[in-house]
DNA sequence: AGGCAGAGTTGAACATAATCGAACAGCAGT
DNA sequence: ACTGCTGTTCGATTATGTTCAACTCTGCCT
């Protein structure tokens, strides 16, 4: 069999199983090891292949381990910041109205748990990380949205109105001075304006890319509001025009932290999967 | 089979299953315990589990961070057969009632996504996992109990008797003849007796070890309910009183069971796993 | 409630096995 | 002699298994 042939196969084989070790290969071809990792480092070389230790793979494989993990880090650093500061600023409240949205789970993820304190919040996500705690939680009910895994629906809008709350959280997917917070679903948007219609209250957490966006459904004008904690990334003329509605703007920065939880290897390291650097 | 293969089925069950065991993963990759342990260790370093005390966790699917612990691992293999069963037990069924408990976790992860299906549950496990698929999911709402993340209280008892439903399938934590279907928590039993009420077929899941095991609260006599699904470890005296009650009780094997893992021959589904994500 | 025992789990340390790549050598065709 | 391909040897690297002391969880007992 001609080398080039050989090598074909090879790559066939790969693509076949999406993985192949290079023992088999050897075997099946009747060559040594050794040529079938020298056919390996070629195909590897040439882009075909991803080399292992003991074998080689297709790309298809490392494709997948990139996308199972890029939505979940998204801005988690500024969230955790913004998150922390928000913390603080509900200090010795015995009831809150906890919104929606990745933001929100990590001011919950943060928020020290007090026996006193009482929840309520539509988000399953929420209610998860409160509910394992020292806090009493109370979720909405209803219809559970699809992809957001939050309350919806009338029973839900009904529920959360049942409730008074001393302060009210949410997170918003648009926060402009001419619009003020505003929501993309406008089921979820029902459900979060019941919820701020009994609150003394409403803190709207947002990183700053939310800033001058404007979403479909309107949750709150931002008169109603009384601060937003977000990051140095916030347009600042949209800041300005916001503080000049009454509204108090908490820019997070690290330093202002307490704590900068360490993340110990940075990223996550999709190169480090197959076994060779 | 290579290292690299092996770590990304074992990322692959973790995303199917969102918990695994680590004895488990030794014994069907057939290698020790340490190898995967250095597997998942590596897999956690990068980001792509979690692990817990006995196992791992994906945070793919971020919402419920309470089953991490090691009784939801426990028996994992037994109520993974057991809810397969159950599962074919209700085909068709349009609208459905679903206790508590990771046996009825297993149930819901193993249940079949139709668009047609509604599903009551007062479980935030049990709706976070049916949430994310084509499933109408409605959660009773109401307080959350802080151990096993369930909807208790009178609005949760309200909530859940609101709907009727064809058949209801759930948990136990006791199984006797004499006393029926009983559960530990009476706060919970209120709830799941409510769901009980108006569903035409009740099934239970339950393994082996809950036979002649009376717990506090009785949720149902053994007249009401349908069938009783299990696995061979049951006490055979035990079901041969309960099948005297006119209970079908239906033992899940290994060698009935379709497929309790089906992804031996054909391409990695890897498509399935991003849609967790 | 809290303490305790025992089973199960963990990771460090060491030993072993498998794999790797470099270097050298042989072989065939030109 | 030159080129391309292949096989072999060998020290380095990587993966895996084993042992063991420390740790964690659970259920039992007070």
């Amino acid at each position: 069999m001609l080398a080039v042939e050989r090598r074909l196969k090879v790559l066939e084989r790969v693509a076949e199983d999406q993985a192949i070790e290079v023992s088999t290969l050897a075997r099946d071809f009747q060559v040594s090891e050794m040529t079938i990792r020298r056919d390996l480092r070629r195909l590897e070389r040439d882009g075909f292949v991803r080399r292992t230790y003991g074998g080689a793979t297709t790309h298809l494989v490392r494709t997948f381990e990139a996308g199972a993990n890029a939505r979940t880090l998204r801005h988690a650093r500024e969230k955790r910041m913004i998150a922390k500061h928000a913390a603080d600023l509900t200090i010795g409240v015995r009831s809150m109205f906890l919104g929606i949205g990745t933001t929100v789970e990590h001011f919950a993820r943060l928020l020290p748990a007090r026996e006193e304190l009482m929840v309520i919040t539509p988000s399953l996500a929420v209610a998860s990380l409160l509910g394992t705690r020292n806090v009493r939680v109370i979720i909405a009910g209803g219809l559970v949205r699809q992809d957001e895994l939050t309350c919806i629906g009338a029973s839900a809008v009904e529920a959360v109105r049942r409730y008074n709350t001393d302060t009210a959280v949410i997170g918003a997917a648009g926060l402009s001075a001419r619009r003020g917070v505003t929501e993309l679903d406008d089921r979820d948007a029902d459900v979060i304006r019941g919820g701020l219609e009994r609150t003394e209250r409403i803190i709207v957490i947002a990183d700053g890319s939310k800033f001058g966006a404007v979403a479909m459904s309107t949750v709150a004008p931002l008169e109603h509001v009384a601060a937003i904690v977000t990051d140095p990334s916030a347009d600042a003329d949209e800041v300005e025009r916001i503080e000049q509605c009454g509204v108090e703007v908490v820019v997070a920065t690290p330093e202002t932290t307490s704590s900068s939880h360490a993340h110990r290897g940075g990223g996550p390291r999709l190169a480090d999967i197959r076994a060779r650097a």
